[in-house]
DNA sequence: ATCTATTAATAACA
DNA sequence: TTGTTATTAATAGAT
């Protein structure tokens, strides 16, 4: 944003690449603390350089424990299926698991072409129930999120009427001393949706 | 930074704090996107509003391995179960690309739609619902090509049994002009499989 | 690190 | 929530 535009692709030159990492390191930062200030949200950030440096910002509490309300929040998937032994097993696991994937992938776009064992089509088949649960979870989320949002609305108009009612009611005071009013206002004020435009 | 300089504290007006929520959220998720992308790195942000909602990006997999790489990084006194170093990256990495396939299977079903609206994901189901039917028609077609080649093995294996125990039979009466046998031989023969090399 | 010419973000408004 | 516009804020390139 200065002495010219700058294209959205990875910046090849090491040096000007470090530089405008540390000067949008700050700049993000800086819109993270300034976010968290207005509007009184908690805000972690965690960078990862290119060269394994780690950054990290909590705008309230620490990175542990906004870690930890983030995975309260969000249940992972527990698909423990065998419980690995050791790392390696792990690994041979998910590398199973991706060759399946892939086959999978082949399979569904190919028509059918291609040749899958046994073992693999369980294993696709397992891995379409969880991926079908969990569709049905985000199709739920969406519909609640529909009725919340119907309730935020609610929400942010009862506490700008409290606050606008707060406000006519401090200048009915300041007013007070140049005589009594000659109107009264009814309270609470009903504001009508239309004209926030939601 | 428009229409007049803002005072940075906490915007009390709950409309106002709303909006520049929405606006700043944003922007910072953008400016993350950019430095990521610009500089090579790998970012997380989490955002939690002051009533509760999450946000959460991740520009390169996904939240949770990112989670996984800080701790792993910051020896937060952390049950290391003594896995090697390395293998840990080794799975985060597997797990990202399992994340990616997976995406990459939205991606295809819901028409490129990151942000999946209630129809695509009725659409998405309705997908997985087909693909995981076919799966299992395919599932079942080779446990009944595997139940007839066990048939067939059980056919040329009797078949060949009768004909052993004709060829003995032919033997003992050859052999019958000679003399009474002094053992006797169990039937009928069983062959292993192994023989036939299938 | 510091300085500016420019671009990018955004506050207020609709 | 989205779009527009007048302004402020961020920053690319140079020093």
């Amino acid at each position: 944003m200065a002495r010219g535009k700058v294209q959205m692709r990875r910046i090849e030159n090491p040096m000007h690449r470090q530089v405008t990492f540390c000067k949008r390191r700050a700049g993000l930062l800086k819109k993270a603390k300034e976010l968290s200030l207005l509007c009184d949200a908690e805000i972690g950030v965690l960078i990862f350089s290119a060269n394994g440096k780690i950054y990290e910002m909590a705008t309230k509490g620490t990175m542990q424990g906004l870690i930890e309300r983030y995975m309260n929040a969000n249940p992972v998937a527990q698909t423990e299926q065998a419980v690995p032994q050791g790392a390696n097993e792990e690994i041979n696991m998910l590398k199973q698991e991706i060759e399946v994937l892939k086959k999978g992938l082949s399979y569904m776009f190919g028509g059918g072409a291609v040749k899958m064992t046994l073992n693999e089509l369980l294993m696709l088949e397992k891995h379409l129930e969880i991926w079908i649960y969990q569709i049905r979870s985000a199709k739920m989320d969406t519909m609640f999120q529909e009725i919340n949002l119907l309730r935020n609305k609610e929400g942010i108009l009862k506490a700008t009427n409290k606050f606008l009612q707060d406000k006519i009611e401090e200048n009915i005071r300041n007013i007070a001393g140049f005589g009594q009013m000659t109107s009264t206002i009814d309270y609470p004020l009903i504001i009508p949706n239309e004209i926030f435009h939601f």
